[in-house]
DNA sequence: GCATGCTTTGCTCATATGAGCACTACTAAT
DNA sequence: ATTAGTAGTGCTCATATGAGCAAAGCATGC
C-alpha cells in the first residue's frame, strides 16, 4: 500500500485534497467535517502528495518558463533572469518575443526616478516597438550605432523617448571609427558629451550581445573595422561584443580598440547597478556566455533553448 | 497587475513558490533566505497561486476519477463511490476494468471478521478473475444463478472462496422459478437454507445491477419469466433489478414476484452495512440510477461517462 | 501647499500546524 | 502463550501561519 493506496481510500483523499488545496480549508475545518482526527487528516494530505493524487506543478501563463529562469539565476548569480519559451527558432520570432519580455521586465523594473541607458540591437528595435508605457525616466543611449542601418538605432532612442515623454540623450556617430584621433573628435562634440556624461546616472541598463564567434554581430560587419582589425582580435580570443565591450570566452575583456569606440566603458557598465542583457538563439550562445562571465550582467532576457544550452554545458 | 505580475516577479514568484510547495520550505526559513519579510513570502504565495503560476492537479496515477468520484459520492450520499476512466465504451472492456476497481476496493475494505456478500453477473465475473488476495473473510452467495450460464455464478463463488481460502455458502438454484409453490421448495433444502440464515450476518455485499429498459439482464432472459410476466412488470415501472430486487424509476422497490425468487429480500439488503453495486456502460445508467434511488447502495463503481450521465440528468 | 484615498508594508495576537512521543492493535515468529 | 516488531493513532508543546490593523508611502485632487 506504500505505492498505491486502495481506490477507496483514493477518492477519500482526492475529497481532503480538494477541500484543503482547492477551498483552502484548513486541516481542522476537513477534520470535523469528516470526524477524522486533525493528525489523520494532515497524514492523509501528506499520502496526496506522496502518493501522487496532488501534484503541483509552477508554470507561467504567459510563456516565461519559470524554471529556467529560476536555474539560471542561480547558476550564473543574476538578479533578473528571464526566459521564455518560443515555439520557432526563427531569428526574427525569437528576437519579437525577447524583446516583448524585456519590455515587461523594465516596464516592472523602472520608476520615475531611474535612467535608462540603451544600445542598439534588433532584438532591442523589438522590445522598442513593443513598448506601451514607460514611466517617466531619463534615456540614454550607451553607444553610438553599429553596421548600415543607423536608423533603426535611433529609431530605438525615438521610440522609447517618446513613451517616456522624455527627450533621449543620443549620440549620433557609428559605434567603431578608422582611429582614435576621429573618436576623440566625436567625443568632443557637444551633444556626444552631455550623453557621455549621463552614462555615470544610469541606474538601469538593456544591452544586446554580438556575436563574433560565428560573425553574427552589427559591429563584426562595420566598415571601420578591416580584416586585419578583425582578425587579430579573434586572435585574441573575442567571441562577443556588449556595447562596445569585447569579451573572451572566460570573460575578460579585450580593450585593444576601446579608443577608437564611441561608446559606454567596461568599467562604467559596472558601475551601473543593473544591466540587463536581451539575446538568445543557437548563434548567440557562446557569446551569451562569454558576457555572462565577464561578471557585467545584473539580468539576462533569453529562450529557453538558449537558456538549457547555457545551463547544459 | 491584478492578472499578470512583470516577468521579474513572475520568476521571483516561482523562485519561492518551487522552495515552498516542492521542497517543502517554511514561509519563514523562505524569508530568511530571500531577505523577505515572512508576510511579503506568505502574499507572493497567495499571489502564486491566484494568478495561476501555481497549480494544482488532484488526479490518480491509476485510472481512478477522483473529481466524479467525489461529486457521485456526495450527490447519491453514498459511502464509497469509485469513478474509473475507462478508455474504450466496449462492455467487454468496462467491465473488465470495472470488476478489478471493484476487487482492489474489497481487498481495501474487508478485514478477516467481515463476510462478503455476492450475486452473479459478468461484471462480478470480471472481478472474481481479477481477485489475487482475500482475507479469510466469510463468502455468501446472495441469490440464484439467472439465464443460461449457471456455471459463471458458481465459478464467481468458487474462485472468490478459494482466494479467501474458506467454504462458500452457495445456492445451487436458479434465481427465479415458475411459481411460489417451487421456490418454498427449494428454500426449503438444508444448504440453501443455511446459506439464506448466513444473510444477515453478511456486513459487505457486492451486487451488479441489470437493466430492464432497455432489457439487458439476465433475469429478465430467464425462462422461469415469461413474457406476460415481464410484460406485467415492466408495466409496473420496473427499469432494474439489484440481485432479486425490482426497482422503479423513482427508486420504488416492486415485491410481485418476491415470493419466486431464490435470492435475498429487501429488507436483509438494507440490513447489510456495506452494500455496493458495480456497474457501468451506456445500456445501465438508467438501471443505476433507480438502485441509487431505492436507497440500497452505500457504494457504487462505475465508469466515467456513466457517472456523468448519472450526474448530468 | 495640503487633504484625500489607495496601495504596500510589517506588526500583534489568536489559531493552525508539525515533530516527536507514548499508546494501542495487530502480525509473525519463537 | 509469549515476545518482539510494525503500523496506526492521537496526544503535548513549540513553531508557523493568517486575519486584521496601523503606519508609511504615493499618487491625485483641490
Amino acid at each position: 500500500m506504500a505505492q498505491a493506496p486502495g481506490p477507496g481510500k483514493q477518492v477519500q483523499i482526492a475529497h481532503i485534497a480538494t477541500q484543503h488545496y482547492l477551498q483552502n480549508k484548513t486541516r481542522i475545518e476537513i477534520a470535523n467535517e469528516t470526524g477524522l482526527s486533525r493528525f489523520k487528516v494532515g497524514r492523509l494530505l501528506d499520502e496526496a502528495v506522496s502518493s501522487g493524487i496532488v501534484k503541483i506543478h509552477i508554470a507561467s501563463p504567459s510563456g516565461v518558463r519559470l524554471d529556467l529562469s529560476v536555474q539560471l539565476r542561480e547558476r550564473f548569480g543574476l538578479e533578473h533572469a528571464v526566459v521564455v519559451d518560443v515555439p520557432s527558432d526563427a531569428d526574427e520570432v525569437i528576437q519579437a518575443k525577447l524583446g516583448s519580455t524585456a519590455g515587461d521586465l523594465l516596464r516592472e523594473l523602472l520608476t520615475d526616478e531611474d535612467v535608462l541607458g540603451l544600445t542598439s540591437g534588433r532584438t532591442l528595435n523589438a522590445m522598442a516597438r513593443s513598448l506601451n508605457e514607460l514611466p517617466k525616466c531619463g534615456v540614454v543611449q550607451l553607444a553610438g550605432v553599429a553596421g548600415p542601418i543607423q536608423e533603426t538605432g535611433l529609431e530605438i532612442m525615438r521610440r522609447v523617448s517618446a513613451i517616456a515623454g522624455v527627450r533621449p540623450w543620443t549620440i549620433y556617430s557609428p559605434l567603431v571609427v578608422s582611429d582614435a584621433q576621429a573618436a576623440v573628435g566625436i567625443r568632443r562634440q557637444p551633444d556626444t558629451r552631455q550623453t557621455f556624461e549621463q552614462f555615470s546616472k544610469v541606474t538601469v541598463a538593456v544591452g544586446s550581445v554580438g556575436s563574433w564567434k560565428p560573425e553574427n554581430s552589427q559591429m563584426v560587419k562595420n566598415r571601420a573595422l578591416d580584416p586585419a582589425d578583425r582578425e587579430k582580435l579573434l586572435e585574441r580570443g573575442v567571441v562577443a561584443e556588449f556595447g562596445a565591450t569585447l569579451v573572451t570566452d572566460t570573460g575578460s575583456v579585450i580593450h585593444d580598440i576601446d579608443d577608437r569606440c564611441i561608446a559606454i566603458s567596461e568599467a562604467q557598465w559596472r558601475a551601473i547597478p543593473t544591466v540587463i542583457a536581451v539575446a538568445g538563439g543557437p548563434t548567440k550562445t557562446r557569446a551569451i556566455r562569454a558576457v555572462l562571465a565577464s561578471g557585467i550582467l545584473k539580468g539576462l532576457v533569453t529562450d529557453a533553448a538558449t537558456a538549457e544550452r547555457l545551463l547544459g554545458g
